[in-house]
DNA sequence: TTGGTTGCAAAACGTTTGCATGTGC
DNA sequence: GCACATGCAAACGTTTTGCAACCAA
């Protein structure tokens, strides 16, 4: 489940994934990028949408799309924060920490007769800023 | 609720109705326009995007992007048959028809202050086919 | 030296848009 | 006739890829 392939030492790779962990959020490339290039450490967007597919591949990070936009964002494989609320307004994403669909596997499973490996759930709504 | 804008009749619209309601899972553009080409009703790809774009914004469809692919796909705003049960191996999708998540969006609003509208739940694993 | 890593430019991909033409009402 | 519907080609934004140079081990 480790390192699928050999990874070489790169001073990229860890900046990036010191942004990932500087955030507690899904980033998209762009923010990466920028980022980057804000720290002087301007890194070329073909480099950074690599290492991010190796990273991935890794298991280090997990690619996620969120609602009907066309981008990739990307997080850490942390433990927990899998979910997130996100306000349609401002875009705004706040995890969700208690998992309620751990028990509904079970009985899935059951019924379907699927092996079932995990999921995906996102609530949408306005938060407290936007819903005036 | 209904109908932001006049919408005339169309050929090319009810096509792409009948396409929808004849399949029980989300499509992507490719595949209906593929689906209406052997048909012998080809519709420029162009069409096929404008016309479910105003499907969505009527109300009438449903855009989703599912997993991490990077293209939408859509269904018919049928009640029920929200959520999917997703083969990663032959990527057959199954309706889950019990959502369970309706309770959980009353405490979340209650901790978090949103105002919440709606989510987005998918389950991913092996069908009892593709697990050998 | 070997093979992963990088930058650059170009290509690929899904989607959107401008414009001229066609068509429902 | 007006406004929506359509086809075509071009543009767009995101992501991928080919290639040559670079660098860790």
């Amino acid at each position: 489940m480790e390192q699928q392939f050999n990874l070489r030492f790169s001073k990229n790779r860890q900046y990036i994934i010191e942004i990932l962990e500087s955030e507690k959020i899904p980033l998209c490339v762009d923010f990466i990028f920028e980022k980057l290039r804000l720290k002087n450490k301007s890194v070329s967007l073909s480099t950074v949408y690599r290492i991010l597919e190796k990273l991935v591949i890794n298991n280090t990070v997990v690619k996620t799309i969120f609602g009907d936009d066309l981008k990739a964002k990307f997080e850490l494989n942390r433990q927990g924060h899998k979910h997130y609320l996100i306000c349609t307004e401002c875009n705004d994403m706040v995890p969700i920490h208690n998992c309620p669909i751990g028990e509904i596997e079970k009985s899935l499973q059951e019924n379907t007769g699927f092996y079932i490996k995990g999921h995906k759930l996102e609530v949408y709504g306005h938060c407290a800023k936007c819903h005036g």
